[in-house]
DNA sequence: ACCCAGGCGGGCG
DNA sequence: CGCCCGCATGGG
């Protein structure tokens, strides 16, 4: 059992974050269940009530039960004082509430090729339909953990993806993506996950993942927010950019450069905590939702 | 049927 | 640079 504050695993794992992806979520009595893949094995959360709350674990395959125990600590940021993080984003009445909405939201730190791919597959997407890419790329080309009569896929690896032939990509469903999560999926086989990423300057590391095809701007941020932990980064997708404009430009269209420099200078170093936030309580409200 | 989705690369001015 | 376009697919 592990105690957090400030941590809604549901809200962490669900907003649109690879855990939406690549987790698979049920009920246990009362209780909201987690199960995620990890290296050989699984393990399963039991989410009790949030902001402060008690995490209940099980976990399956060769991974101790320290591992596992590092595994959520890290993956949900435990260490982070959340009330710092708070300060820094509570900048205005939309902030406020959706704080108040989403208390106890998270930023997760995935593994960055896992991580990759989902975003690779999100471009041009929507949340359900990436959710069964990777399902069905998982299946078909990912490590089946078989324990105690449960079966789960494991996320399939950059150099098992390397070498699929595009078409049967194009099977599971990823459309024009096919080329893009090859290419991806053949850089972080070849420079075994860029572990560089994690303390390059900001600027650089995006222009590291940029140089990919098929990763732009926007995918870049998810890469370096969810998969490295770069808290710096700020993904604009278009309900970002529209809640923003409609937020605090009065509904002006910006340019996306305009919008990078809007939220550094309003929230900083942790300004991709305030874009989570931005961006599932814009979705929640309807903010930036087409007339 | 029609519209949209956690965008990107390429081509144009 | 900034803007515009096509891109596959399935759910609402």
């Amino acid at each position: 059992m592990i105690r957090a504050r400030e941590l809604d695993i549901k809200l962490s794992a669900e907003s649109g974050q690879p855990l939406t992806f690549f987790g698979e979520f049920g009920r246990d009595g009362s209780r909201d269940t987690l199960s995620y893949p990890v290296e050989d094995g699984y393990i399963r959360i039991y989410a009790e009530s949030a902001p402060d709350t008690k995490i209940e674990y099980d976990f399956w395959g060769s991974i101790s039960s320290k591992e596992a125990r590092k595994d959520i600590y890290d993956r949900f940021s435990l260490g982070l004082d959340m009330k710092s993080v708070y300060a820094s984003i509570n900048t205005d009445e939309f902030m406020d509430n959706a704080i108040k909405a989403l208390r106890g939201m998270r930023i997760t730190r995935n593994q960055p090729w896992e991580t990759a791919l989902c975003f690779t597959v999100s471009q041009f997407n929507n949340i359900k339909r990436i959710r069964g890419i990777i399902s069905r790329l998982s299946e078909r080309f990912g490590e089946l953990r078989d324990v105690e009569g449960r079966r789960m896929y494991g996320v399939p690896s950059p150099d098992v993806l390397s070498d699929v032939p595009l078409r049967e990509l194009r099977r599971c469903g990823t459309g024009f993506r096919d080329r893009y999560i090859r290419s991806v999926a053949r850089a972080f086989a070849l420079n075994d996950s860029f572990p560089e990423l994690y303390r390059m300057p900001y600027d650089e590391a995006k222009s590291s993942l940029c140089a990919i095809d098929g990763i732009g701007d926007k995918v870049a941020d998810c890469i370096l927010l969810f998969g490295y932990g770069r808290v710096e980064a700020f993904p604009i997708d278009l309900w970002v950019k529209r809640v923003v404009e409609r937020i605090y430009f009065g509904g002006r269209k910006q340019r996306i450069r305009m919008i990078h420099s809007f939220a550094e200078d309003r929230w900083g170093a942790v300004r991709g905590y305030a874009q989570q936030y931005v961006f599932w309580h814009g979705r929640k409200m309807g903010i930036g939702k087409l007339d």
